[in-house]
DNA sequence: TATAATTTTAAATATTTGTAAAATTTTACT
DNA sequence: AGTAAAATTTTACAAATATTTAAAATTATA
């Protein structure tokens, strides 16, 4: 996996030598790893300084599960869980206090280093998003510049569709033909609609249209 | 786990009597299943109805990673693979070509569903804390933002099944038919009921309609 | 049975989509 | 460049569909 910003884990593991062998391992794949083998100095540390929390479930004094839940009331900090307790019932309470994923000792740390990368890939996935237009599908809802655009339900498809294929133009039939919505309508009332999302988008982007062919979605420069 | 709405999960897995099993289990638990034991017919399937994708990785005439690849392709869709096939090469090659989980078989379906939530906990498709709808139906009650909403019986109805049903449409003659409390309702009876449950809940949603078809439950972006 | 609450009906209003004609832009040809 | 044909856009209005209102009918409740 390409990757070019070191990643920082803090781990919360007793057994020290283990620690330091994992974490050499780590380093060759650009994953800096802190660990502190006592979970409350480990848990005094700013969670913020870190990308991934791995947090070992038999720890001296304190329950893993409770260190688990107290670190989610503090961050949302992604957190993999990894114990030699292979128990079912932990790994549920675990899943559901707010861990990302568990993961039974002994494991391969080439599986640890799969499934960090996972777990960010999936978490960095909802914080990026800065494309002008935001689609949402389950809500029939697009943002434009994070505000609900009010668009009749014509006007959503073609633009759902626009969105979709950002990049590529979409033919007109490809747009008639997607949804029930244009059952009964000629190509020229596809004109229309296209006309009127025009004038709701136009601040952001605009529609291209490809002759012969359809339409095709571009931003202005400045978004 | 307190849960509104039904899950919607697409599974791919030539076993039939196992997906039958998994999916009468999962339907306790508030998940619907829908299995295609054929990839290729799954594959054609559109994806944005679901929202999360089971994965079987020993599949007849497709490989399981292959697949992977081919939906990571035109969607975002959370993926968890599940196999027999245990093989630390697989589970990294898995994990690397974007599946967000992977769950080797036999697994305990406790596990599968713990996984399911951390997952979409993960994806925020599931609103853990601010859900403005809560339904329970044991006691007939709807809470919005945990106060009591005052509805009558045809109101609560019509509320409840687009609760159930948030993320779909649902169409007039589904509600129309759910209850003998529209026994002898015209569908503009209906449109009054619509009509009323929107100024009920206008504070935290509303009732998009679907042209020739039903409505839509949708809530306000700061929900 | 009377009263209140709820649902249904029907008519008025509002919104969304479709149509057709005019205006504009693009293309190809001279 | 100039021009005609084709494609696309725009406009204004018509048709289809959905919403709202208020009052009548029904159902539930005391």
């Amino acid at each position: 996996m390409q990757m070019n910003k070191v990643i920082d884990i803090l781990m919360i593991e007793d057994d020290f030598e283990f620690a330091k062998l994992l974490g050499s391992f780590l380093e060759k794949h650009n994953i800096k790893l802190k660990n502190y083998t006592d979970p409350f100095i480990g848990l005094s540390v700013p969670l913020e300084k870190f990308d991934l929390v791995i947090l070992d479930l038999t720890l001296p004094g304190l329950d893993g599960l409770q260190m688990c839940k107290e670190i989610r009331k503090k961050s949302a900090v992604p957190i993999i869980i990894s114990s030699a307790r292979s128990d079912i019932e932990d790994k549920i309470k675990g899943l559901n206090l707010g861990a990302d994923d568990y993961l039974p000792k002994p494991y391969d740390p080439k599986e640890l280093v799969a499934r960090i990368y996972s777990v960010l890939r999936r978490y960095k996935k909802i914080e990026e998003k800065n494309e002008p237009l935001l689609l949402d599908e389950k809500n029939s809802t697009i943002y434009l510049n994070s505000k609900a655009l009010s668009l009749t339900p014509a006007e959503f498809e073609v633009l759902k569709i626009l969105i979709k294929n950002y990049g590529n133009s979409v033919s007109k039939e490809q747009i008639l033909y997607s949804s029930t919505v244009f059952a009964n309508s000629s190509s020229n009332s596809l004109a229309v609609i296209i006309n009127r999302v025009r004038k709701k988008i136009s601040s952001i982007g605009s529609i291209k249209t490809v002759r012969g062919v359809g339409y095709r979605l571009v931003y202005h420069e400045n978004s």
